[in-house]
DNA sequence: CTACTTTTGCAACTTTATTGCATTTTAACA
DNA sequence: TGTTAAAATGCAATAAAGTTGCAAAAGTAG
């Protein structure tokens, strides 16, 4: 079993080849991603709708996080804890180019403590930072 | 000339019976609305284009501000510098509820500094918390 | 009031996302 | 390894979200 099998077990998840593709795409790719993201690359072989249920069952099983973006289109990246045993991580900080339009996780960087007013609960906490990447900036 | 009047001229848009209504609208709503909200709150009354159009005019005089969510749909807020002169906020911290699902600013909120790899240039910040908020909390 | 510009509503269209169902693939177990 | 139950995939249809072009209506400056 390689290792992108061994993910998909880890997650509760069939193997299968559009789940293996799939995963690899991620896995080669640095940014988030879309769902035309992912329809552009497997033009033709992948259908559609599979890529919609496949993006769900991922997030489902915790293998992808949604990404909070103002656009409007939903997007996705890989949970870094794929590795082994790990809790999951629900806080993420993730930058937003302005230029060339990606969207990287950083995940060195920690989400400060934030003191809420009285009775509001957190659960989970994502930052967006918009500004020029270490690409454009030149 | 009203308060609302007041906003929207120096806002630089001019004043119409659509606008009024909307701008309004949003000042009765303390939370995060989408043009499906306003397409039912304002059902048969406004056109689902006119609403659209309305929506990024004031994203674009800078009335309202986008909030980022991983919902996948464009949720909008009003900026709170319409009183008279104000420099333009672009840092904000939103709250998302898991159970009643609203979204809401929180104003007093500081999104506090961060340190970012090299040549990375931070422009703007958003911080989306999640978490169940003071209504719910019971 | 007039002339000019912007906004609105309507119709058509594109893009994004969902649902139902038949077929294929996966995984468990004899 | 072959059989079977359950889940995944592809296709067709549909729904929801967002955009564009154009003519009529409303707003604004002189």
């Amino acid at each position: 079993m390689n290792q992108q099998e061994h993910i998909l077990k880890h997650h509760d998840l069939r193997i299968t080849q559009v789940r293996l593709e799939i995963l690899q795409y991620f896995q080669n790719n640095k940014n988030a991603l879309s769902h035309a993201d992912l329809e552009n690359n497997f033009a033709k072989k992948l259908d559609r709708v599979t890529i919609y249920r496949t993006l769900t069952s991922f997030l489902d099983k915790g293998l992808l996080h949604k990404i909070p973006d103002d656009s409007g289109i939903a997007k996705y990246g890989l949970c870094h804890h794929e590795g082994i045993e790990h809790t999951h991580d629900d806080d993420h900080v993730h930058f937003k180019c302005r230029k060339c339009e990606k969207i990287e996780c950083l995940h060195n960087l920690e989400i400060p403590k934030l003191h809420l007013p009285k009775k509001y609960k957190m659960e989970s906490a994502n930052l967006l930072i918009e500004g020029i990447c270490n690409v454009c900036n030149n």
